[in-house]
DNA sequence: TTGTACGCGTTATCAC
DNA sequence: GTGATAACGCGTACAA
């Protein structure tokens, strides 16, 4: 059994040189010449050495962490950008520590205190339970990703674009009343901007329109029953009309698509969907749906990129604190199907 | 700026205490008068403290830091898994390293090494790039999910129970042959009791049935054609007789019911599907699909548990090496929905 | 109940 | 180019 970790010491005493040699060997190898190189480097294939970057850490104050707080991953979303976010590594080498907040305040506190127990270096907010504010107050290089952020960093999906997008592609196919459905959720969430892209856009071009805001159920059931709710309120008030409909998420785009094909046996004419996400249930559905596709890779790499210039930053003998707050905008983009032909 | 961190020894001069002492409040705070305990908490809260894991580690060993290797989070069986297992944070304490490894083998090693040197204790293996008996040399805690396990131990799906299910199901709705649909992969794989438990039944009960195993594609545009020609072929080979379709993921299932839908408006009656995972595809496809659930937050809490005791047993003084791998097998649950009545 | 002294494995600061 | 030595922040015999 290999039990006993071999260290520097051993190293040392190994090739007769001394720990700082060796530490030197792995931070600064042009420091020795290349016959030492070669012995220090045998004796760790003989000794069968084993970094210590907890040591390293300790030593130098570099922790190479950055802590996750994510709410879920069965939303694909969310699990498409913890995905997107850790394959970073091989481009920035932070290491992410992850840790899960159902939605839960107090939990999320904990969490932090955690990982400011391991030192992390910087953190990456998707969670909404802690107000900006107070994720602030910690003082730490913070970006948070489509959440609540007047006091931190973010990077965001361009909410705004994405919902005047999808309108324009619903006005051009002759609809005689557009209809936005989501759930109802406060002004500093970025996700607004989809509200907000829809309301001006039709107001500027004097198109017929309507907001259904409310709550739109969790379960599959829940969401199926609203939707068809939804349905039969829109073909009451809307007879014979042809109907431009702006999901919130692909997610009910799905949901009142099957209602409609099941009563059909096709899209009726009288209706136009396009969802919003990308989520993979859109190209997996009856008819493939329309849909603004979040650029999820490209917001996951802004976030680090942004992230990594503060811990860097930060590293320097004379940090510049940081002045403004930086909010980075992503567009989306269209992905025309077959839902609004 | 707070940026002076404060130390043990900071909190000893503060309370007239030794460092010792300070240790004690935090690992055997009984051993402390009460008022001292009073004492010593004030003075965490005037000064600031803020505890430092990574030194605690380097001094007991004891990193609380289990590593993650995952093949990707796009399949929802891989984000809900992780998920699962972050869940139970809150139950072992212990935290997680998570590494992407998208299946490349040298890719993987190097993560095991950065894992390595910040000193897991454990390790949660569900990539399968490299096999067991190397991962076995790393003399390491490890259980591995869904993966050739041959010298490791595992937690996987009773994936054979599970195909006997699907298969009696399907052998009930008086289909005249059945049709079990999958990839090919290797007999080590867990997933490969699906083909067994197919055949089984089917030989035991003298049920007409045929395997079609090929690649399946990736994309939704690959996976909807390989998926017309095997309707197709379907089609052609048994006219007119009603066939029971058991394909290896709800993904697949999907596809297939869209074909069919769209050609009839509903499920021809020659059909009856189901699949596996009991994604949320499944649930929200045009009409709801019967498939084999797999329990993964019992599988993630099995594997957990599993390897808590593996590393209980190592910080025994004196572990018993571990001589038989363990292999534990969580039973899937049926789920019938609308494409098997 | 509390304190002393040393160890954990590495890096940083001086020297030479 | 190389080496002592002192940090880094905490745990743990052992002693008192």
């Amino acid at each position: 059994m290999d039990k006993k970790k071999v260290t520097f010491n051993d190293i040392a005493k190994y090739t007769n040189f001394s720990k700082t040699t060796i530490s030197r060997y792995f931070n600064n190898p042009d420091s020795l010449t290349v016959e030492n190189q070669d012995i220090i480097a045998q004796a760790l294939i003989d000794l069968g050495y084993q970094k210590n970057k907890l040591a390293k850490v300790l030593a130098n104050g570099k922790s190479e962490f950055i802590g996750i707080i994510i709410p879920n991953l069965y939303l694909h979303y969310y699990a498409e950008m913890l995905n997107q976010i850790l394959s970073t590594y091989k481009t920035f080498g932070y290491k992410f520590l992850v840790f899960m907040s159902r939605g839960n305040a107090e939990t999320e506190r904990e969490y932090i205190q955690e990982l400011l127990a391991y030192k992390i270096e910087g953190m990456i907010i998707l969670s909404h339970a802690i107000p900006s504010s107070e994720l602030a107050s910690y003082n730490l290089p913070i970006v948070s990703i489509e959440r609540e952020d007047q006091y931190i960093n973010s990077v965001n999906t361009d909410n705004y674009m994405g919902a005047v997008q999808a309108t324009s592609l619903l006005s051009k196919s002759d609809c005689d009343v557009l209809v936005h459905v989501n759930s109802v959720f406060s002004k500093d969430i970025p996700a607004y901007g989809r509200i907000q892209g829809f309301e001006d856009t039709c107001k500027e071009n004097n198109i017929r329109h309507e907001l259904i805001l409310r709550d739109l159920g969790h379960s599959p059931q829940e969401i199926h029953n609203i939707m068809a709710e939804i349905y039969e309120y829109l073909n009451r008030k809307y007879p014979s009309q042809r109907k431009g409909l702006f999901m919130s998420t692909d997610t009910y785009a799905n949901s009142i698509l099957n209602i409609i094909f099941r009563e059909y046996g096709s899209l009726s004419d009288e209706y136009r969907i396009i969802g919003f996400d990308d989520s993979p249930i859109a190209a997996q559905a009856i008819l493939p749906i329309s849909t603004v596709g979040q650029q999820i890779d490209k917001i996951a790499y802004e976030a680090m990129e942004l992230l990594v210039m503060l811990m860097d930053e930060r590293k320097k003998r004379r940090p510049k604190p940081q002045i403004e707050r930086i909010h980075k905008k992503i567009t989306p983009i269209l992905i025309r199907r077959e839902t609004t032909e």
